[in-house]
DNA sequence: ACTTATAATCAGCTAAACTGATTAATAACT
DNA sequence: AGTTATTAATCAGTTTAGCTGATTATAAGT
């Protein structure tokens, strides 16, 4: 561990992000994101698989019936991505391509047992680094900062979504 | 000289965010992070720079004396990486590579003249961003979120400090 | 019927992260 | 002192992810 050059006036207590970072939005959401991912990534390095693989899995969770544009949409990640990252699953059996009924040009993705299995295990250190995580925030700031995020991420959405259709 | 990535083509962005991944902390950051600086490259892309580079002008914005490795560590962006934006950046005349006074491998950088104009113009879009991004919280929620962002990341890099120590 | 659009795929390209090696300068050790 | 180990920046090579364009099969619109 370097100290850091020139200015260094305390002791051992430096503070991580530099002055000129700590009012932009942009490089705290950045950041958050890139420790957050790395961290899970690091938890689930057991499994073989990423925190990408999780979210592939979470989106068919639920219901299923989910096609792999739809998850090229709400993930954000391109077909051709989504495309190795289900060849991925499906190799390890953790989800099956079947015919869509109405649509035979698109797959139907839907959860094995086994990938059900695979994703309540990898819930649990995604679960556990969330926790390590937020730690630093009270319960009613966490409720009001996924609040928050959410609000903030469904209008970015509806404004690019609203912008797409005047092109 | 990567233009932003502009990602113009996406059609129809339908879904806001899908039950499943309201919940998960991870998906809401990436995705904000996503959305954030996809449009803030858009915004720049009249510049010939990128967020990446906007971010290492705004790092020696104030003080210069930075080498590209602090750059590496307070950014999070590889070595080799951060070579190519400085060249960029120095081929574009916004800084220069003077060698450092005391420690002659390194390199301190230090924005021209020309390097404070262009960080003062490419702040107006970044700001104009954020501000639209963040339009729907109120002012305190904004200073809350920020806070909040800020108070997660030092810990979550203290966290990632005191770890590689025990290496 | 004819045209257009779409889902998944494939092949090729670019950008970015990572690795390992090199060079020069510095730090550490004995 | 002299030897070794680190380090800053660079370069070369590999890998991964995103993007583009093309293909095939199906669907929808006129």
């Amino acid at each position: 561990m370097s100290a850091p050059p020139a200015n260094e006036a305390s002791p051992a207590v430096r503070s991580p992000v530099p002055p000129e970072y700590r009012g932009h939005l942009g490089f705290l959401v950045a950041k958050a994101r890139q420790l957050l991912s790395e961290q899970m990534d690091a938890r689930l390095s057991a499994s073989g698989y990423s925190v990408r693989h999780f979210a592939v899995l979470g989106g068919l969770g639920r219901q299923s019936g989910l096609r792999q544009t739809d998850l090229c949409d709400t993930l954000g990640i391109d077909r051709t991505t989504i495309m190795k990252l289900v060849d991925d699953l499906e190799r390890g059996g953790l989800l099956q391509r079947n015919r869509h009924p109405d649509d035979r040009r698109a797959y139907v993705l839907e959860l094995t047992d086994a990938g059900q299995a695979a994703h309540a295990r990898m819930l649990v250190p995604i679960l556990a680094e969330e926790e390590q995580f937020l730690a630093p925030l009270s319960p009613g700031e966490r409720a009001l900062l996924q609040e928050m995020l959410l609000r903030l991420v469904e209008r970015a959405l509806d404004r690019k979504q609203t912008n797409s259709q005047s092109t």
